[in-house]
DNA sequence: CTGAAAGCGCTTACAG
DNA sequence: CTGAAAGCGCTTACAG
């Protein structure tokens, strides 16, 4: 490979006037300028990245810290990943792709250290999520794709779920639906699943920028006891019924979770599913006790990838934001940051839409009083 | 951030011995390393890793180069990239993800001049890819997921569609199957489809390790039609009838894959696809047809994910081998180059396994003659 | 068993 | 508008 030197040499030029061709930060001379970059086409000259970091103390790469098993990945991850690894290339970075354990601190901190990254993006962010700290006592720059329970003065970016839950209810609603359930992860299930109790304070200014909406405080939980919560606050808000069954995220956690479902509230004329290993469960065991969607029963799934919604029969009605929009919008947060912008934190909530597919319908007997059968 | 000159100022040492205690490549007396040692962890010393990457000319970072567009992402991607990433991790390895254009070939040339890497990985490796010569050219060593027309002296691993396609076909052979359809992407439909000759040269030793099987040859064809292939040797070596209709990646492109179908070969009475984004359109033209699955029609999905293939009423069977599995082993063959192994070039198929679901059954009426209609 | 020193290929004050 | 030189934080012969 070329160095420097090489260039310097054939362009009868300085080591220093070629780095100062290369990067633009002093007046050159057009004859000099045209000998360099000759003199660098003709070699194939392409700058060493670790000399370059070495000295500015920047890399142009940023990390994606992925807590994932690859055996157990969500299927909007790889979105995400997408997302973040494109908009990085379009603005100059490079992405490292870590997947590690989310308790794995001690690597991360190694990693942290290394300097070899100059920022980082954080994927499943926990409520209490040990990485956070780890990353401010590196010095590390991140910002967060979802967030944790005391976000103050950090850079974020999530999915508006109140937004998106009253973009489901209301739909809902409009056909009729009146008694709700909402089937989350294991960590979700309301008071007897053991979810946080919701503080409402309101930090932060709001701020809404292209498809991003405000943000205006956080309930402290998981994403999917926020997600859960949001659904209960739109649906209750609307007088309608509200029941939450967990579920693991298997297809057999979906049909168990199912089962506890009817036996609670066998009324429910829809479920909204924040699961999707679930999904099939459920759908085999509402087909098992004669319950047809979307005709006897509505289903409708948060945050799921449009060609995997297509999948099931009928093809699910989803509601979400983009995961690559979102990850490209982390992206530009951290970016932001290591451009030295020293403002205060940024958070941004990212819009939802409603995608119509063919799993929810008017409820027929709107009015039917508690008691009868829809089977 | 503590640098080496101040471990070894705490110790009391000079800078090369803690270098040496770092890398245990000269012995060191028992107290110098304990001292070393208490430095290190005092100080949080983490070495630089654009310092060490300057002096060595290795960075323990390899690159995964993966032609995608965010929007159109394959879904068992997500389980290259993860098991990718992980087995990089374990043997001490960054991973750069780097999306990029197949065709973008400039950028990839400043992208292996930089030295930030020392080695690569492709996926979706095309017949006549470009980025080979340019990695060549480069000297940045790398393996192949998937394989080109020509890869004599090039290391590769990828899923053994012979022994893949032989699994496939006996099962539905035993169920009475012999009227049997593939559907793949465009690029596949046999000779009407544009598909290239086929070339049997047997060349390179087979080898097996583990559940890798040895690599025979290769037809010189794109993923899709090597599948296609297989897939109508193992077919027509049974006797069997054969037809091959491509499909656009999209639920319209199956349906009208179907039709097609339906139109050329109405006898059918299984069909094996290799185009995930088209099994949502066959299933429910078949469905419009009357066509019950696997009643009246069997369903076979090569390489989709288990939790995906869950998804569909009936959840479908499939036959393919782990894409996790296929990208640690890709890590594991560029390791073995980076580690300075010169011998010949290493090429594994990766065995496949059949996950039986509920989308095959067998032939009710296995010998009705021509002219009879199934449904 | 340990140290002094050169040098990896850049960037960036300093000097003109 | 351009150059000579220091230095980023390591690794690795060379010397003892």
């Amino acid at each position: 490979m070329a160095t420097m030197a090489d260039v310097a040499r054939l362009a009868g030029v300085s080591v220093s006037t070629v780095s100062y061709a290369l990067s633009g930060t002093r007046p050159i001379s057009l004859s000099t300028r045209r000998r360099i970059e000759q003199a660098m086409t003709d070699l194939g000259y392409t700058p060493n990245a670790f000399a370059r970091g070495l000295k500015s103390k920047r890399s142009r790469i940023i990390a994606l810290l992925f807590p994932a098993r690859p055996e157990t990945s969500q299927r909007s991850a790889l979105e995400y990943v997408l997302g973040a690894s494109d908009q990085a290339r379009r603005r100059g970075y490079h992405l490292m792709l870590w997947t590690h354990d989310v308790e794995a601190v001690d690597d991360l901190a190694q990693f942290a250290g290394q300097g070899l990254v100059d920022g980082a993006l954080l994927m499943e962010v926990q409520p209490h999520d040990p990485r956070i700290q780890v990353l401010v006592d590196a010095g590390v720059p991140f910002a967060m794709i979802g967030h944790n329970a005391d976000p103050e003065g950090l850079d974020f970016i999530d999915s508006d779920f109140g937004q998106i839950a009253g973009l489901a209810v209301h739909h809902l609603v409009g056909m009729g639906h009146r008694r709700m359930a909402f089937v989350g992860g294991p960590e979700t299930g309301g008071p007897d699943g053991g979810r946080p109790e919701i503080r409402e304070e309101e930090t932060g200014a709001p701020e809404t920028i292209g498809a991003v909406s405000g943000w205006v405080g956080t309930d402290g939980a998981a994403d999917g006891s926020r997600v859960e919560n949001a659904i209960q606050r739109a649906a209750t808000s609307t007088g309608s019924e509200f029941v939450s069954v967990p579920a693991e995220r298997s297809a057999d956690g979906g049909r168990e979770a199912f089962t506890r479902l009817m036996a609670k509230a066998p009324e429910t004329t829809v479920i909204i599913v924040f699961n999707e290993h679930a999904v099939p469960g459920i759908m085999r065991a509402a087909k098992d006790l004669g319950r047809r969607i979307p005709e006897d029963l509505s289903m409708m799934s948060i945050d799921m990838p449009g060609h995997v919604a297509e999948l099931t029969t009928p093809p699910l009605t989803t509601v979400g934001a983009s995961a690559v929009e979102i990850g490209r919008g982390a992206v530009d947060l951290l970016l932001r940051r290591l451009d030295g912008d020293m403002a205060p934190a940024r958070q941004l909530l990212f819009r939802g839409e409603l995608n119509l597919r063919g799993s929810c319908a008017p409820v027929l007997n709107a009015d039917h009083t508690p008691g009868e059968t829809l089977t």
